[in-house]
DNA sequence: GAGTGGTCTAGACCACTGC
DNA sequence: CAGTGGTCTAGACCACTCT
């Protein structure tokens, strides 16, 4: 009757990989794979660490990074247990491209306009750059399946990044950022809906007067500048966003 | 030319509060008034835990604390620093509720229905019940300035909560939950938007076809079991999902 | 080379849970 | 009461960044 699971951890020492890390791979890898099910017990962390040679507090990180991820649950005096909810997949700073991309939706991108022009007031202080200034203003229509999905307006400042076309269309924005050595921190989004008007109902082969999905976000880099606003209509039909909260405790 | 801000910091030893948190939130409160200002360094850890009379791993966790919150950026061979980005709120799993009330919004709940049915197989399997057993059934419509702005259908399993109509329309459904001692874990949620339809749209006071924004969320506590489903409509004119996501490192 | 954070150890005592 | 996680210490060595 003991709940507690036995499994099968090593950690190499010679590897460059963090043991903690190691170690957190191989739990979360387990669990993935059914190997821990759901409600199970992990076993103390003393005896954890014994067995693999390490540490507690190196046995303690790497448990507390996958408690971090929602994985996890430790309670004091009863131990570590796996959580049982159905869907495991964190809420990410991803993009509207990776997402198609995983979803097997093979996305294709036009690249409307790829312009640089003076910023508007608001532009410039969603940017947080001088009024006046010039920015790069992209337009793109992201299609899956050949059908209009979105379609994204965004604003970059100058000198961050070299806004090609063709690689635009090869690929999604935050990947071009994050090749061009930018380390993305955090983003602000609103999500939104509207009634289409007449251009936007074009663009996205809708009528006038349907409903779309709108959302805006400002994405700030590690070292606090603002690196890109971006304004983008959805069609609710073809594109919903879908993600999953952690309570902050 | 010593951008290292030297702030005053103490610890209360005899406090039941532990050490880290006590100095996470000297940190949090000195980046929050400004005493702390972004792109400055924190000095480093070693120093720190000195002047502190703390150990390193204790001060480290502190630091890290705020480094997840998404405050703090640390780099190897420079130091930590407070990040430069103008919104600091996190994205967390709030409640409408909640987001209303911080916003000064005076929100009122009237509660349409409150009643327990046999669930449909759609809504047994999100919540994990048996087909056919029986569940709450709750519609609430949110007002905010004597408007209407939500109408919301959550379904919840029996036994978990008392649901009194006059609590539910005085506080929100996350903090009844909290107060009957569930601890809320993580939550699925879809954003989307579609047109209304005669129904909705006339509870929410709008004409038929007219934009809606649309949430579904199933929310789970933390032994796992799913405690509410809930599928929402919001005037998009009136309320829209805003919030900041941090990269996962 | 000097200084920073990143990782790791081998202990310790406490608070809470469940029997 | 025994067993669990929560907190804390005082060191150590390494990898990286900047000058």
């Amino acid at each position: 009757m003991d709940p507690t699971v036995r499994l099968e951890l090593s950690v190499d020492r010679g590897s460059p990989v963090p043991l903690y890390f190691q170690l957190s791979q191989q739990l979360e890898a387990a669990i993935e794979h059914g190997r821990l099910t759901p409600g199970s017990l992990l076993g103390n962390e003393i005896e954890l660490a014994g067995r693999l040679g390490l540490s507690r507090p190196t046995v303690r990180q790497a448990i507390q990074s996958l408690v971090d991820k929602g994985l996890l649950v430790r309670r004091r005096g009863v131990g570590t247990q796996v959580v049982h909810s159905q869907v495991k997949r964190p809420l990410e700073l991803s993009s509207l491209y990776d997402d198609l991309e995983s979803a097997g939706h093979r996305p294709a991108t036009r690249v409307l306009v790829n312009t640089v022009v003076p910023v508007s007031p608001e532009i410039a202080a969603a940017l947080g750059v001088a009024e006046g200034s010039d920015v790069h203003r992209v337009e793109r229509l992201r299609l899956a399946h050949g059908e209009p999905m979105a379609y994204m307006t965004n604003y970059l400042p100058l000198g961050l990044l070299d806004l090609d076309t063709r690689q635009l269309e090869a690929t999604g924005l935050y990947r071009l950022m994050r090749a061009a050595g930018i380390t993305l921190h955090s983003a602000r989004q609103t999500i939104g809906a509207r009634a289409a008007g007449a251009t936007e109902a074009e663009r996205l082969g809708e009528e006038r007067g349907a409903p779309l999905l709108t959302m805006q976000r400002v994405t700030f880099d590690d070292t606090g500048r603002t690196v890109e606003f971006g304004t983008h209509t959805y069609r609710p039909d073809r594109y919903s966003f879908e993600f999953q909260l952690l309570v902050r405790s």
